[in-house]
DNA sequence: TAGATTGTTAATCGATTAACAATC
DNA sequence: TAGATTGTTAATCGATTAACAATC
């Protein structure tokens, strides 16, 4: 139903902020809130919010505003987090623990089912409750297994070869967290990238650029 | 030099990119490049690779291309990696860990000094040669070691009171993988944000949205 | 020189903001 | 009803793309 319309990248990147300071409303016991304070909390604009909730259709009612609980409802709907889509762990070195030991997959429309790595080590082992797998078995495990989406825990020079062999699996749903442009290589894949190392260094030009503003007023 | 003009958040977002590309390239032992040529790896238009390496000032020749490795080299020192940022890490739980284990700090302009945690089975312990310290040595830690920035990786509902202390240390920069939007409640900080649930959501968004189109065509 | 490719201006496209009529 | 606030159109702003003169 509000899928009709083509909805803008800048509009969907903002969808997960709305959902959680609705959430958080809602936890506080709000029941309405209009354009105007949820753009006091939240810092978009009064006109952006109005705009954006307008790409799924009329949440609102003139002269009361929108209902904190309908609208909350209504984006996690438009997120699709009832959804539960199969997803396997690719990595099982500090950063896959951690993503699989930190990440509610269940409260974002996925299930972790699988992990996998290819380090004796650690397969055999579990987190959480699931057991990490030997890499060899991908094919045998998705193909019992109905898997929906990869996430990327692996070395950069690790994933091309996996990536070959999960898109031959008809697996083609990616969260990434290497520095592999998956994108680049395959055209018809779904990808959300992950990018550490690009968040710190551009931290590191905000700190930067903020500080030889400092220094150019000083010079 | 180049940072006379307000280059604008796109064009940032996109230098890391830049950065990583270059450097496989002159690890590759490429010597220059072509816009056009650039164009076809990474995938930007080649009008728009001109259009951002020039705010920072002509490192292009015409008819020759851009030299690789002297536009690597320039798009680090923009960046700024060739700084040292103290910085500190709040949180010592899995993604914590993982944040310290994995991450190179010191190709990224940082460096990491310190870690905090209030879980006394953690306090004492280290993570790679970094001891844990007590969150309640803050102040001193701060007082005595010049800190310029601050890793959360602390629970959403911890945030606020440690950032109000880091905040009264004149600590202003932060790499904020918590859910708590800190930019909401302080203006004069600098913040890069890492929501790896906002992520998955948009995942989740992405992948439902491509199965409705599909469902639309067979309707 | 001729060919190639940048630097840069102009044109287009898209996203954000402003304004206001519709309406609860 | 009067006041408030949405839904939505119009205006502005900014980013991307196209074009081409400058120049290596």
């Amino acid at each position: 139903m509000y899928r009709n319309k083509n909805i803008s990248a800048p509009v969907i990147k903002r969808l997960p902020r709305y959902y959680r300071f609705l959430g958080e409303l809602q936890a506080n016991g709000v029941k309405r809130i209009s354009s105007r304070e949820l753009s006091d909390k939240m810092g978009f604009t009064a006109s952006q919010i109005r705009q954006d909730l307008n790409c799924f259709g009329g949440f609102g009612q003139q002269g009361y505003g929108y209902p904190v609980e309908n609208l909350y409802n209504e984006i996690g709907n438009i997120l699709g987090i009832n959804n539960t889509y199969n997803a396997i762990l690719i990595g099982a070195g500090n950063l896959g623990k951690a993503v699989a030991m930190h990440m509610s997959f269940e409260k974002r429309g996925f299930r972790l089912i699988g992990i996998f790595d290819n380090d004796p080590a650690k397969i055999g082992t579990g987190i959480r409750d699931i057991r990490i797998s030997d890499l060899d078995d991908l094919e045998e495990f998705c193909t019992n297994n109905k898997t929906d989406a990869a996430v990327f825990c692996v070395p950069k020079g690790a994933v091309q070869r996996i990536a070959d062999r999960l898109y031959k699996l008809g697996i083609k749903n990616f969260w990434n967290f290497s520095h592999y442009d998956l994108s680049v290589h395959y055209d018809d894949i779904i990808v959300e990238n992950v990018h550490l190392n690009d968040s710190l260094m551009i931290l590191c030009y905000k700190i930067s650029e903020a500080n030889s503003i400092l220094d150019d007023t000083t010079a």
